[in-house]
DNA sequence: TAGAGGTGGAATTAGGCCTC
DNA sequence: GAGGCCTAATTCCACCTCTA
């Protein structure tokens, strides 16, 4: 095969492989069988062997895994990674509601409500588009670097197709849905080992497995859920949201804007009796001042944004 | 068994508001 | 302005669950 054949046969390959994960992670459908899939991968692993002057910085076997990490570099968060305030009821969500009209007295304001799942924070950092780094929380301060294992989670652009700040930050929630959570299980009961005791813990020890072939048969699912960075040209947290799914990441489809903190507790309620037909587990609604100007002005604790909250089921 | 990530609760501190 | 009270913020620690 010539080296022109090669680049040609590469590119189709890697197409074809990005549009059956496509398929499957976004759509839950499936074209073709895992063997099929496999044998996909195959030939392109073995087609960028030979020819590694083709191979892509986002080809679609970065996911496959394969790099031991021993010691994952510690990195300093660009923007702290804060944890949430946490509430259990609509007398305190009133509260929080009261010190919000309270830091913005005299302005209108609206809040952003999504779904808080039950997984590991993660910031992704891209560089001209390319994903770069994948930090834990660790103490909101700095965080461990596990970017080989992020790069196997399938619903992340390894590369942003759209134009693109030079820099841009994403956090989301790293998690196993039920499905994959009861399989694994299923696999451990089989050969006789201990099961594990929840989804959350899990994916989080997965995170920081040092084998990334082993953490990409995990099948990690993430959904993203804020922007940062400069020049981003958005307004409020839904336009970042937009900006998000524009570029290629999955957000959490449960979101949804409220004009007033009657309407938040409105969407709570509803989802109190939906959420159990999600795939994944949920511990709650996060409840978040929609525009970015008034999420600045509010400010932050050292520990908690007084823009946002969490409402615990 | 040690170390890490994360959660939750108790204790302490800081700051705002009211009364005198 | 001083003192007391209340609430929010912060710190610390115990605990759970995971991987190495």
């Amino acid at each position: 095969m010539s080296a022109s054949e090669a680049k040609e046969k590469i590119q189709a390959l890697s197409d074809q492989i990005n549009y059956h994960n496509h398929l499957y992670y976004n759509q839950n459908k499936s074209e073709i069988s895992d063997f099929e899939f496999d044998q996909l991968l195959r030939s392109l692993i073995d087609l960028e062997n030979q020819f590694p002057e083709w191979k892509q910085p986002d080809s679609p076997t970065q996911r496959v895994g394969g790099t031991i990490t021993k010691e994952f570099e510690n990195v300093v968060h660009q923007y702290p990674m804060l944890s949430l305030g946490n509430t259990y009821s609509t007398e305190e969500l009133m509260e929080f509601d009261a010190r919000v009209a309270k830091g913005l007295e005299g302005e209108t304001y609206e809040y952003f409500c999504e779904l808080k799942f039950d997984g590991v924070s993660i910031s992704l950092i891209y560089e001209n588009g390319m994903l770069a780094k994948g930090i834990t929380r660790g103490d909101g301060v700095r965080g461990d670097n596990v970017i080989a294992n992020v790069k196997t989670i399938r619903t992340l652009p390894l590369k942003v197709k759209a134009t693109t700040p030079e820099h841009f930050e994403v956090r989301g929630e790293v998690f196993l849905s039920k499905e994959v959570f009861k399989q694994l299980n299923k696999e451990q009961e089989d050969i006789g080992e201990e099961t594990y005791a929840n989804a959350r813990n899990t994916a989080s020890g997965t995170l920081k497995m040092q084998d990334s072939a082993e953490v990409a048969k995990r099948k990690l699912d993430c959904y993203l859920y804020y922007l940062l960075g400069e020049d981003l040209d958005v307004a409020t947290h839904e336009e970042a949201i937009h900006q998000l799914e524009k570029w290629g990441f999955q957000v959490s489809p449960t979101y949804q804007k409220c004009d007033s903190i009657q309407e938040v507790i409105n969407y709570i309620a509803q989802w109190e009796k939906k959420r159990a037909d999600l795939p994944l587990e949920t511990d709650g609604v996060v409840i978040k001042a929609n525009s970015l100007a008034q999420q600045q002005r509010l400010g932050a604790t050292a520990k908690v944004p007084r823009w946002a909250i969490s409402y615990k089921y």
